[in-house]
DNA sequence: ATGGTGGGGAACCCA
């Protein structure tokens, strides 16, 4: 079979409803992987999202902030919590299909404003958050395994709409990308969004802030997928919906999309 | 150098 994967970081499920549906009904992914979900499992508006064919989900959240999600069209179960850092604060779920894979969905932290780990408390936790990824998929080798989430990092000079300009800018510096980096390969990792597309800007997020994102164009590729060799294998397809940062009331993400030969 | 805009939820927290 085929699956095509989408991850998405929605800021509030319950305020976006509208255009997770919306998304559903136009891209149709067997998988619909959510983050900044703001909400508590009971409250995830699972019922539109069931008539639609994605009956099947599993979450962590808590009101308020963080919250992951992962809808899906064909059964899942559960697969395990990282809780790295030992927050209980909801970056990570995952979910196994039937036919063995694991689909893991993070949201790994944000890292405030200031890139120094000893001023800022919120940086220190993202670099710790890293070392932990790194350290449980060295010890932990991914197999028929897709990693996808607000990884909060834009690794390549191409991923950043200004690379010299964003060096001291959290998201893009030496120090998270190389964190990414050894995360990633530690757990042997491919980037299949740039097996895909392995040339040019490509950007999953822009500033709300911005007068006009579309034509300022400062985005950041925040938001990936990655999958375990053996699957990155039969990977293809790879696309970020840039369109989707347009719609009524959006989220400052757009989706990100990939398939599977599984 | 600064502040710009959102969401959650009712004062500031988060991004």
């Amino acid at each position: 079979m085929t699956l095509t994967v989408a991850t998405w970081n929605i800021n509030s499920v319950r305020l976006r409803e509208p255009i997770v549906l919306d998304l559903l009904r136009a891209a149709a992914p067997d998988v619909l992987c959510l983050q900044e979900t703001k909400a508590p499992v009971e409250k995830i508006p699972t019922g539109n999202f069931a008539a639609l064919g994605y009956r099947h989900i599993v979450s962590r959240g808590f009101k308020g902030y963080n919250g992951v999600a992962i809808l899906s069209r064909h059964p899942i179960e559960e697969a395990g919590e990282l809780d790295f850092c030992q927050r209980r604060d909801a970056r990570h779920v995952a979910a196994r299909l039937e036919n063995g894979a694991v689909i893991h969905n993070f949201y790994i932290p944000a890292g405030g404003d200031e890139p120094d780990p000893a001023a800022n408390p919120k940086f220190a936790h993202k670099l710790e958050y890293l070392s932990c990824l790194r350290d449980w998929f060295r010890d932990n080798r991914p197999e028929r395994a897709i990693l996808v989430g607000d990884l909060n990092i834009a690794p390549r000079e191409d991923d950043v709409w200004n690379h010299k300009q964003l060096l001291k800018v959290v998201s893009h510096t030496p120090v998270e990308v190389a964190g990414l980096g050894a995360a990633q390969e530690a757990g042997g990792w491919v980037d299949i969004t740039r097996q895909d597309i392995p040339d040019g800007q490509l950007y999953s997020w822009w500033s709300y802030r911005a007068r006009d994102w579309d034509a300022a164009d400062r985005g950041r590729r925040l938001d990936h997928i990655w999958a375990s060799p053996d699957l990155a294998r039969g990977a293809g397809g790879s696309r970020i919906d840039r369109h989707v940062r347009g719609w009524f009331k959006p989220s400052d993400h757009a989706p990100v999309f990939a398939s599977f030969d599984l």
